[in-house]
DNA sequence: TAGATTGTTAATCGATTAACAATC
DNA sequence: TAGATTGTTAATCGATTAACAATC
């Protein structure tokens, strides 16, 4: 009974969750599990997750459960993860490197085939197995090898030109690491991982016992379980 | 007209956007803005824009618009960037020294103080003029230090350990980079940076122009049990 | 069977957007 | 003043949660 409604953002997020969970599962050859313990695990309602699965499809049965390795081939078919699907990666800093190292999209087809950099001096270089390539060669590379994602790790104020080349190249899909607000036509979708604002807002929740009440004592009693 | 309400963790999350884009505006010397240009760059409601602000009070002059420096002073207050912020790191992996070098939190006096490794030969090594510690002097340095805030870049498999270490050692926020959930008392609070999950998730957005149609009718048929 | 758990509808909760009086 | 834009209320939209019949 396969719905094609539109599926929320919200709900598509959280299947990598889901799937890396159930990996998990897998790996330790567990071969049910509940929309209960699902939950308990991940922080989430029961009901919503029950109710996620079932946008793509009767993935459970009644009184047992989900089986974790249908529930991971259905899941990976719904991510489109069940196909290779090639990826792009500009700018060799820290943070592209590590990206380049990530072998999580490996065993889910995803796999970084190109690496990129403005800088000649970063050209050349090898990277797990990739020679970086010229900024410049981004456009023929992308369609020479069918890549359909662009990872975007440069600075902030080369962001906006990064993305420019990988729209005009035919990406589908950016991942941006920069932290900037990308403008892009609307059939590319940009996912922003935005680590400065997490870190920044997070500092928002922080309340200073030392000019909230008294002094620190607070902290003292309500840390015990 | 300050409503300390409960603010909700959409609108803490657009503050530290809101945040960067005017302090371009003013290095860019530029003195007012409406919220009708906010949103036009930021791909944001112009209502919802006044709305997150007036949450916090009225920055804002009918007719004029929101003078750059002023809301810069008000979003820093309320984000509590306007006093100093120490954080803890652990893990010195590629993404751990990417985020070192990040000098994005210094001008928000937020600085990370402390980097700590499991791996022994890590230990000693010098990143961005820190000392790389054993992370079992953790908590003592939380203490000693007064850090507030700890960011992990372990590998997912140890990221419950580490964030252990730093909610017994008082930590009040965690930053995440580990894909998976973690599980932690509740008055500690974790953000999740989970770019596996960005990037899966961007996957299925991807429409294979080859099979949209007819082709792709097996799927629906192989569904129930 | 009896107990467990799904799939789904209805109820609730929360967040976004539209609209506009107030006013600079 | 006339035009522009805020702050805020009301309307809309969307997402989460509760509840329960169906059924394994």
């Amino acid at each position: 009974m396969t719905k094609q409604d539109k599926i929320s953002e919200a709900v598509v997020r959280r299947l990598p969750v889901y799937l890396r969970y159930l990996n998990e599962l897998s790996a330790s050859d567990i071969l049910t599990v509940s929309s209960q313990e699902l939950g308990a695990r991940l922080n989430l309602n029961p009901a919503q997750i029950r109710k996620d699965l079932a946008y793509f499809g009767d993935f459970g049965r009644k009184g047992v459960g989900y089986n974790v390795s249908y529930l991971i081939e259905k899941i990976r078919q719904i991510l489109k993860l069940d196909r290779p699907l090639y990826v792009a990666l500009v700018g060799t800093g820290n943070l592209g490197r590590a990206l380049s190292n990530y072998n999580t999209y490996l065993k889910d087809n995803m796999k970084i085939v190109s690496i990129f950099d403005a800088d000649p001096s970063k050209v050349g270089m090898v990277i797990n197995n990739l020679v970086v390539q010229p900024v410049e060669e981004l456009a023929q590379t992308v369609k020479e090898k069918n890549i359909a994602i662009g990872i975007i790790t440069v600075p902030a104020a080369a962001a906006q030109k990064v993305a420019d080349r990988f729209v005009e190249a035919g990406v589908r899909g950016i991942l941006n690491f920069a932290p900037t607000v990308l403008r892009t036509p609307e059939d590319v979708r940009i996912h922003q991982t935005d680590f400065t604002a997490d870190l920044l807002s997070l500092a928002y929740y922080m309340n200073f016992d030392s000019e909230d009440t008294t002094k620190g004592t607070l902290e003292d009693e309500s840390l015990v379980d």
